[in-house]
DNA sequence: AAGTGGTCTAGACCACCTG
DNA sequence: AGGTGGTCTAGACCACTTT
């Protein structure tokens, strides 16, 4: 018996799913089609309609649910807003990156979720041994090896903000992270499955920028900036990265969604 | 021809649907329901394995696609882990008792919730025509009616913040907010079931407090803050209260668990 | 009344993990 | 190999908005 017996064919619209990447979810590419068809086109401007899901669905060949995934995923970006009744309406665009710091998530992909791009700047990166706050955040032994890794953030050439990384070299080796390093090093553990990054437990304290900080990243001392002191972890609760960072609220929009708790 | 010939018999486990409030999700309702039965109860202790998705589909008689809904849900509030191949997995919660941005929950609560008292100051409450700013980030008409509620919290005797509140008046009349109102307007939002409030979407942004500001906190002009400015919705994404917040990091600390996303 | 999004179901097949 | 979660489909009915 052939698995063609066992049930209705599938997907009759699109051309045997044979090449199709089987990991990446369809409603996302879906989602991408419909941004760049009607939106970063420009076919359907900022307060305009766009099709309405049967046809999205006729369009794409695939079901409402996934189209409805798609649209979903547009809405929690912020990119349309959907209204029972009346169909997905296309937001204007914030000129600022918006970071929802309560994802996982570096601003690298953040930025380009949204087409935009940002650089790195006075890259440092060194092998240290770590002790004292650094041995203590990291949770291991005074002494121990690891990555240092240092730079300014800009976006459109502008400075933005100072970010300090460390990694243990017994969690990835370090020249295996500077190879795959493009900006982001939490991309570069998020990449390693099987490390099994799972969640980050963040401080955010507001601050005024001391003279040191106010001169890298070329704004007046007292500035205030966001603090944020992270301890990224597996799920198993271990320490991977410690990551520092000072932000300038000017050209970065940080949100985050604050759920109801039931337990 | 009656409605019921149109199709198969839907949902032939639970009694008739009859009372159900059909504008609550069920998988929302199964995610409360997972709650009580298996982790609230201590059934399944941290660490361990909630039953299959094919077992809780037979135990609350839905479809599979609801009980994944219910448990996306718990998984985005952090309660378990869901592993391909594995299941569904308890996680122990965190011991710090959180001042978690991440989690709709007022000032008051979570201070009752470490033993200690945050009191109001100053407090003025009013009701208002909104307009300019206040009306569109209320998603009303200018004009609209809502109640306004300022005050400074204090926190052992010692100013720590100074938080603004609308709500408009369809939304909850003021009379009624007024007369529930007990240091927290959220709390009466989330005491009133019917609203279905559900999220916030906060903006996080470090402010230096100009002189008014720091006048009424009891420091110094220029002074770091954090200005929290959110608009708190219901599950149908309507806006209930718009909420500013400037607030001291001496005697608050504000962290958030940042998850990986996989969807 | 018509059209749109909102929700839910039953079933199918795929990918991953563990024996 | 068997069981688990991951994804997708087609279809049905409900609720909201506009005509």
């Amino acid at each position: 018996m052939t698995t063609s017996e066992r049930g209705p064919p599938r997907r009759p619209v699109p051309p045997p799913p044979a090449r199709r990447r089987t990991r990446r979810p369809l409603g996302d590419e879906i989602r991408d089609a419909i941004t760049a068809d009607f939106i970063t086109s420009g076919a359907v401007q900022a307060g305009e309609r766009l099709p309405t899901e049967a046809d999205l669905c006729d369009r794409y060949g695939v079901s409402r649910v996934t189209v409805r995934a798609a649209l979903r995923s547009l809405q929690e970006t912020g990119l349309i807003v959907v209204r029972q009744g009346l169909g997905s309406t296309v937001l204007p665009q914030s000129e600022t990156i918006t970071s929802g710091l309560d994802r996982l998530c570096s601003f690298e992909t953040f930025a380009r979720a949204v087409g935009r791009e940002v650089d790195s700047a006075e890259l440092d990166i060194a092998e240290v041994d770590v002790d004292g706050e650094a041995a203590r955040r990291l949770a291991v032994e005074p002494g121990t090896r690891a990555l240092l890794v240092q730079r300014v953030k800009l976006y459109d050439g502008q400075p933005v903000g100072w970010i300090v990384d460390y990694v243990p070299a017994d969690v990835l080796a370090p020249a295996t992270i500077v190879r795959e390093f493009s900006g982001s090093v939490l991309d570069v553990l998020l990449a390693h499955a099987e490390l099994d990054v799972e969640y980050s437990d963040c401080d955010v304290v507001p601050v005024a920028l001391d003279r040191r900080m106010a001169v890298r990243l070329g704004v007046r001392a007292g500035t205030a900036a966001l603090y944020l002191d992270e301890q990224t972890c597996t799920r198993q609760g271990r320490v991977v990265n410690w990551s520092q960072a000072w932000l300038l609220p000017e050209h970065l929009r940080f949100c985050l969604r604050r759920r109801r708790q039931y337990a």
